[in-house]
DNA sequence: TGGGGAAATTGATCCATCTCAAGGCAGGAA
DNA sequence: TTCCTGCCTTGAGATGGATCAATTTCCCCA
């Protein structure tokens, strides 16, 4: 249980360059392949290299719903999200969950340590992934120290993300939960101000219960009162407009908030 | 908040070397000066490049209540523990705390994602450090992949780790956080039968309280209720005495309690 | 366009944990 | 030794969020 780790100055989660247009040519854009181009590895490597590694990745869609990494079963793949969101889940034997995370496109899961996974995941909405076999994946980090150290990056903002949601979970009321979660989905960061935002969610509310470690009503009354309190603003249960990210800001806790 | 990350079949946190003996010769010993034989850095590189990394490090004892990293400070230097313990903590603008971690002997920290320390960390008890100045770091990084390798492994560990915690922050019942507290003391893990196992708590009550996400006073009724159920044995306030492991376990909820 | 089932909201009550408060104990200073 | 201070334990009462229980809304599909 020991801190981040810092390596260099890159953002931990940098906006995906965008794929570049080949005028209609059918060149090769190994990055772009496989929706390889949003994954955050991808400027790690050179492309000459990238086409190693887009070799190794099938493409794969998933249904809402199916889980597609179980808790404890043999880590053999590695995924990278290209559309859609997963949740990342853990459970206690009588079927408490604890959602841990949600995964977006971009992000790549599934290298745990040790032998099997620790955590288990499950698609939320339509998702479409690369799936990497872990060996192939072992032997090019081996080989593409960049890579390795790309991952290094992306595990130390990991691990900070996974902080400040203890502190959450420790700390927080269901009020400062609810906006702490509202204002994280709105990604860049908005810090302060009457910025009008809309935010789509597509998890459900029992998803957003087991994020922030509430129940379903609890999290929906919350929403209710924020709205009251004109905060926020909602159209239908999954588009969520913010009307004072300053004072969101504040109730969520944020440091820097006014 | 993606998952977590695994490269090869090494434990999380392998125990450390035993540092060899000599025979009173003043032979070099790298990995041994400065404690980073403890590091679980340290069996990831050669002795003659271990050198180097020695020759970056300086040495310090921290008195406790000491905060030797200061969340938002500019990120300069990274730790290595020697003896004694730390916790590593996030504040809310109140005060409110929530501890993330407790980190002891061979567990190294500071390296941050971006410019500043994302948490902070006080000495627990009296502590030995070895301090690294992050851009020799940095410099060595890059020279010896397989520090970074280890790193990596290391950063997944804590990942996993940090997801388990999430667990316990926002589905545990009070019992069910002590009882894996207590467990997760006793290292290496105690899986079940009627081992007896004595533990030594350095940290306080209130340190325990804020890594739970409880009160002082809900830890120390739990306590006792836990010895009154015959389960833990209390020799004063810092030393407890595992009773019965597997029932703890299943308190717990480990998954292979029973 | 309307019907049906799941998801979300809302209300009433309960309870695990927090809060406030009062001792108890152990270790250091004089 | 005795006081003193800080931590820990214990007790009594308060409460935020959980639980139980209806509606209501959404949205998918015929």
């Amino acid at each position: 249980m020991a801190g981040t780790y810092q390596l260099n100055q890159h953002p931990a989660r940098p906006t995906a360059r965008p794929i570049p247009i080949v005028l209609g040519l059918p060149v090769p854009e190994p990055c772009g392949s496989c929706g390889v181009r949003h994954m955050s590895l991808c400027h790690a490597v050179e492309d000459k290299d990238l086409a190693r590694l887009v070799d190794l990745a099938t493409t794969d869609t998933i249904r809402p719903g199916r889980v597609f990494i179980q808790e404890h079963d043999p880590a053999i793949e590695f995924f990278n999200v290209t559309s859609g969101t997963a949740r990342l889940f853990k459970l206690l034997p009588d079927g408490r969950r604890q959602i841990t995370g949600f995964a977006g496109p971009g992000h790549f899961l599934g290298l745990a340590v040790g032998p099997s996974y620790s955590f288990s995941a499950e698609a939320v909405d339509d998702m479409k992934v690369c799936r990497f076999p872990r060996p192939k994946m072992v032997r090019l980090l081996h080989d593409f120290p960049a890579v390795e150290h790309r991952l290094l990056e992306v595990a130390a903002g990991e691990l900070a993300a996974a902080q400040e949601q203890m502190l959450l979970l420790g700390r927080k009321t269901a009020r400062e939960r609810v906006a702490s979660f509202l204002l994280a989905r709105a990604a860049p960061p908005i810090p302060c101000g009457p910025t009008e935002t809309r935010l789509h969610l597509p998890m459900s509310r029992s998803d957003i219960a087991d994020y922030l470690g509430l129940t379903i009503e609890t999290v929906s009354r919350t929403l209710t009162r924020l709205k009251a309190d004109r905060l926020i603003e909602l159209h239908g249960p999954s588009e969520v407009e913010l009307l004072d990210t300053c004072q969101l800001n504040a109730i969520a806790g944020a440091e820097f908030a006014v």
